[in-house]
DNA sequence: TTGAGATGTCATGGT
DNA sequence: TTACCATGACATCTC
């Protein structure tokens, strides 16, 4: 409505004067009327860009190929079918239908619509009826015919094509800065230098007049309005009515297929949701501890007598050394000093360390566990250890390359999400890198997968996902994610209704919303036809003011083979030449922009999953290691009373209890335990007591 | 009027 | 060398 106004205030009477100065009588009064389209859509007739052509219709309905090659709904019918396959796969989701809520609906306009089926469907005998389908009128002759306009082909001077010229002539005054006065100063010397004469008697001149594009400063050749094409016409333009009805053929809306997305992508989410907790569950799983092998202590039973062990666990965890400080006992009491030197003077494994200290530590005189050493290096198993070891490193001192790569291959196969995965299950369209990269080659084999379209943002997607979010309480980002999409025109070359759609560089808004959807869709479709008719169609002008003889989408998507040889087929300028390079570079580097911007968010959204997930990861093993220092510090306890109570339990020759300070049990690598003097330290290899005992 | 977001375009480097 | 692609940077536009 902008735009109109704009042309409405600023152009519409330059442009009235400009065409009456040509001897064209126009009505504009009929153009006023708010629910028309802008003047230069009229004038420059119908694009599939600007139609309400509904080739959505087919999406879902068929194999795609009645999906426009640049229809929004193109990658999302692809997102679709993949999504659909991919939960079909899983045998456990059941997509509902919203036929029959598009039945009802035609139900009740049954009566008054007679030739209007349900909406998924059109007959193909009866003619549709754009405006009534509040689309925008047909931009070419007739939509001229349908507004009144006196300026129809054929009954004008003036050709279409000649029509089309003046406006972009017109336009590009408007965009180089020209104002109005400047406008009519050139349409006066255009009038007084007779330049439009040729053009309204149709005469062809012997040399096409040139202008210079004064905004690419290519020199614009132009030909007599006799002629439309003035050039090899290979691509001869078909009448308004056959490209009406073949654009028109795959008429089926389908509302149904975006709805049916929204609950697979729910449905796939929540998969992927159950997996990354079936993850998190079996990283949870305690990590049992045991004691392998068994201790064995080795004590010389000729030396030592053994009266009655009793494995009372109650007693074994009592954090006392009562038996040791009996008063008839001649075992003094022990200090830290004590451990010390026992711990120093045998080099072998000593279990006075872990006896002593943790005695210490249930005395009172020793406060923080982490201080002691590890008392159970020789009794635990050595591979338990340093699976703690590693996680402590994990998760106290970050991970290293190797384990992020290995935790990164966790992440994969779990999750199938990864860094510099270009092909992400979670993504919506899927293989667009590769894709993009085969681009020309699946042109020229007219071959492609349904995965690999090249192309443009699907903005009816990315509505529904907005609504979907809204609706369902989706993640923002998939959305986002979703908003960029690769489509390949030129795989649907082949298809002959789309064969006369070769300057749409926009988006169909599916014809048939809901009412909830309106405002969001007008809202897009304003902004999506003010850009990109700036923006694609700057190209589209240009090659139709060059005379272009083929279109845009073949400049962009032919290989380069079929492209020499496109060119080769006509007598191009050089200007129209460096045109056709330019907007096949462009037109290849913007899908190359696109396909970039794509995967940059893919990337971002793989890493805040995949930060997600290791966010849960941390929590699980840091929970797995609180459970763990328990468990051990349980076993330093155990192990300690079984110390005491073998040591306590031990005799000499005479019957007597062994001092602890001159005797220590030591534990050695072949599993036994052997009983050594304290002063005996360069005698290790002496084992005055040995005996042999089973735990 | 300003800022954010989206998109196109150009330049550059890699393949 | 040429064509193509990827991407950073910038411009433009809309909201």
């Amino acid at each position: 409505m902008l735009s109109l106004k704009k042309y409405l205030t600023e152009g519409l009477i330059q442009f009235t004067i400009l065409l009456s100065l040509m001897g064209v009588r126009l009505d504009l009064d009929s153009y006023l009327p708010s629910h028309l389209p802008p003047l230069h859509e009229i004038i420059l007739g119908p694009t599939s860009a600007y139609t309400q052509t509904q080739f959505h219709s087919l999406r879902g309905t068929s194999d795609g190929y009645g999906v426009h090659p640049k229809s929004v709904d193109l990658d999302q019918f692809f997102t679709s079918r993949r999504l659909l396959g991919c939960v079909r796969a899983l045998d456990r989701l059941t997509v509902p239908s919203t036929e029959v809520d598009a039945w009802l609906v035609h139900r009740e306009t049954e009566g008054s619509v007679s030739s209007a089926q349900t909406g998924s469907s059109r007959p193909s005998d009866s003619p549709p009826d754009l405006n009534s389908s509040g689309s925008e009128p047909n931009r070419d002759g007739q939509g001229l015919e349908e507004l009144g306009a006196t300026a129809q082909p054929g009954s004008s001077d003036l050709s279409k094509e000649d029509i089309d010229l003046i406006d972009i002539l017109w336009r590009q005054d408007i965009d180089l800065g020209v104002g109005r006065e400047d406008f009519e100063n050139r349409q006066q010397q255009n009038e007084n230098e007779d330049v439009w004469e040729p053009l309204r008697d149709g005469a062809e001149p012997l040399e096409p007049a040139l202008q210079v594009d004064g905004e690419t400063g290519e020199s614009i050749r132009r030909f007599p309005a006799s002629n439309t094409s003035g050039l090899p016409d290979a691509e001869p333009r078909p009448e308004v009515s056959d490209r009406t009805d073949l654009l028109l053929s795959p008429l089926i809306p389908d509302m149904r297929a975006s709805l049916d997305l929204e609950e697979q992508w729910q449905d796939l989410m929540s998969l992927m949701d159950m997996q990354a907790m079936e993850v998190n569950s079996s990283a949870e799983d305690p990590l049992y501890l045991s004691l392998d092998p068994p201790l064995q202590l080795d004590v010389n039973l000729d030396q030592a007598s053994l009266p009655g062990c009793s494995h009372n666990t109650s007693s074994l965890f009592t954090p006392t050394l009562e038996p040791f400080s009996a008063s008839e006992s001649p075992v003094p009491q022990l200090s830290s000093h004590n451990s010390t030197d026992l711990n120093s003077t045998f080099g072998f494994t000593n279990l006075t360390g872990l006896l002593f200290q943790s005695q210490l530590n249930n005395t009172g005189n020793i406060t923080s566990p982490t201080t002691m050493p590890d008392p159970l290096c020789g009794l635990l198993d050595e591979a338990l250890l340093d699976e703690i070891s590693l996680m402590e490193l994990a998760l106290e001192e970050g991970f290293s390359q190797v384990q992020t790569s290995q935790l990164q291959e966790e992440l994969d196969s779990d999750s199938g999400l990864s860094l510099d995965s270009h092909h992400s299950p979670l993504s919506p369209s899927g293989s667009e890198s590769s894709s993009s990269s085969s681009c020309s080659s699946s042109s020229s084999s007219s071959s492609f997968s349904e995965e690999g379209a090249v192309g443009y943002s699907s903005d009816s997607e990315m509505i529904e996902l907005e609504e979907s979010e809204e609706a369902n309480d989706y993640q923002p980002q998939y959305s986002k994610f979703c908003r960029m999409s690769s489509q390949d025109p030129s795989r649907f070359r082949h298809l002959p209704f789309l064969e006369h759609v070769g300057h749409n560089h926009t988006y169909n808004m599916a014809p048939e919303e809901p009412e909830e959807m309106q405002p969001i869709m007008e809202r897009n479709s304003r902004r999506q036809a003010g850009f990109l008719d700036r923006q694609a169609g700057r190209d589209e002008q240009r090659a139709r003011a060059m005379k272009i003889p083929f279109s845009n989408d073949k400049i962009i998507n032919l290989p380069v083979e079929e492209f020499n040889d496109l060119l080769a087929k006509y007598q191009l300028s050089e200007a129209q030449l460096c045109l056709i390079r330019d907007i096949r570079r462009r037109g290849k580097n913007k899908m190359a922009a696109q396909n970039c911007r794509k995967r940059k968010l893919d990337t971002i959204l793989n890493l805040e999953q995949e930060v997600k997930h290791l966010n849960r990861e941390r929590s699980s093993q840091l929970r797995e290691k609180g459970e763990n220092l328990r468990s051990l510090q349980r076993m330093k306890q155990e192990v300690e009373h079984l110390y005491q109570e073998v040591f306590s339990q031990l005799r000499d020759q005479n019957g007597r209890p062994y001092s602890p300070q001159q005797y220590a049990l030591h534990y050695t690598s072949n599993g036994s335990v052997i009983l050594t003097p304290r002063n005996a330290g360069g005698q290790q290899g002496r084992r005055p007591e040995r005996k042999d005992r089973r735990k």
